[in-house]
DNA sequence: ACAAAAGTGTTAGCCGTACACCCATGT
DNA sequence: ACATGGGTGTACGGCTAACACTTTTGT
């Protein structure tokens, strides 16, 4: 588990974990500033080496878990990076995956403990070994879910207006949704609710809050959003 | 590379490839009947062994070269498979990957010393470990890459009818597209080349050939077909 | 009264679908 | 002449995109 033995031995396996979260309006990613050689003080994603008994699905979650204590956490698999120079340490293959998380309910104690970062997705520096590719492959993925699924549920809070959630999509895009259009085709999915409440801290008419309600997790046969963009 | 001994040893990194053809206006699969313990006689996916000194993806073109002599197949990664007890014979990470052949281009010599033989995809038989979850995924994989692609230049031979195009379509969805329409679709994207010759086989009035013309191989933005299926 | 965001309504145009209809030709 | 698949035309409906318009309320 040493980093710094395992260029003697033969071939590894790791996981690399992609997180996104939405905080201030903003599509962010959480990365590390590396605290041991090589690279060490660069910018990186977070990993784990998968262990003999564990899945590469298993290992990610418990890199998760150990960093944040969240368990119930959004993740799926992106792609499997194994060219045998890609990490000058050593033949590291590495299976990425991507991950939503709500930023609200992260300890900023433990990021600062790990070296972490949340940084918006349009200002990251550069990060070391394959990870620029890794991100653009993760976020390549996470467009094409948000194309056939209506995401929000795994990183918006609990309560959160449709401005919000068109920001979330702004910012997933690079592109300005119509206000009036976005939220007639989201709320014609049914799967939101609205809640009593308002977001008063916006707007003198103040917004109401929805919910994402409980039934039906699975996506849409069609594309919600069917043209380019 | 022997099965019998992989047992013995820690862990493993091998590919399997799911290998779609296009014969007699049928999607395919290319099974093999394993002739080796485990699971002998059972119904497999063809995969190798990933070399400590090459890529999966170097690995899975070799697995390819190897089986049929071709060079330049389209291949694309799917997913990573993981679980330590997935394979009886050991504890093996395999890495998936889909091709697509142009069929006619097959040595049968070749086909028959592997002991492999192209299978209807709605007749598959029943695959050893998890090659029946990697055929699904792939599928889905091929699916969508169908949706926001003309797929066919790598399936169909170089001259083909717009009809021959339209029932590998048929295929791949498992839906009868409208004649009609299907061509005007297609043959709005530019992609395609109309040919002096016809096919006369089909019917007495005859059909153009069509070639895929040699400009933009990329994706088109939007989904070409954007209905469900 | 005004500003500013929330939310509703309206319209024009595009595009997918269904389906009618013509075409070419071997029997 | 007719049957058959190839190929074209048309009309309806649904949806998107653009944008005008109304609502609400703190200042």
């Amino acid at each position: 588990m040493q980093y710094e033995k395992y260029h003697e031995l033969k071939r590894h396996i790791a996981v690399d974990c992609v997180i996104f979260g939405y905080e201030q309006e903003q599509l962010k990613l959480l990365v590390f500033k590396r605290a041991i050689e090589p690279a060490k003080g660069k910018w990186s994603l977070i990993g784990g080496w998968v262990k003999e008994e564990e899945s590469a699905e298993d290992a990610a979650r418990r890199v998760l878990v150990n960093l944040t204590g969240l368990q119930d956490v959004f993740m799926e698999q992106v792609q499997t990076f194994s060219k045998p120079d890609r990490d000058p340490g050593g033949n590291v293959v590495t299976v990425s995956f991507y991950a939503l998380v709500k930023v609200e309910k992260y300890s900023n104690q433990l990021i600062h403990e790990f070296g972490a970062q949340w940084i918006n997705i349009s200002e990251l520096p550069q990060l070391i070994f394959d990870h620029d590719e890794m991100v653009a492959r993760a976020l390549e993925k996470l467009r094409l879910k948000s194309r056939y699924d209506l995401i929000g549920r795994q990183l918006l809070p609990e309560k959160f207006t449709i401005t919000s959630l068109r920001n979330l999509y702004n910012e997933i895009f690079q592109k300005q949704f119509d206000p009036g259009n976005f939220r007639k085709k989201v709320l014609s999915l049914k799967v939101l609710e609205r809640q009593e409440e308002k977001d008063m801290s916006e707007s003198r008419k103040g917004a109401f809050y929805y919910k994402f309600n409980d039934i039906e997790e699975e996506g849409f046969n069609d594309p919600i959003f069917k043209r380019s963009f």
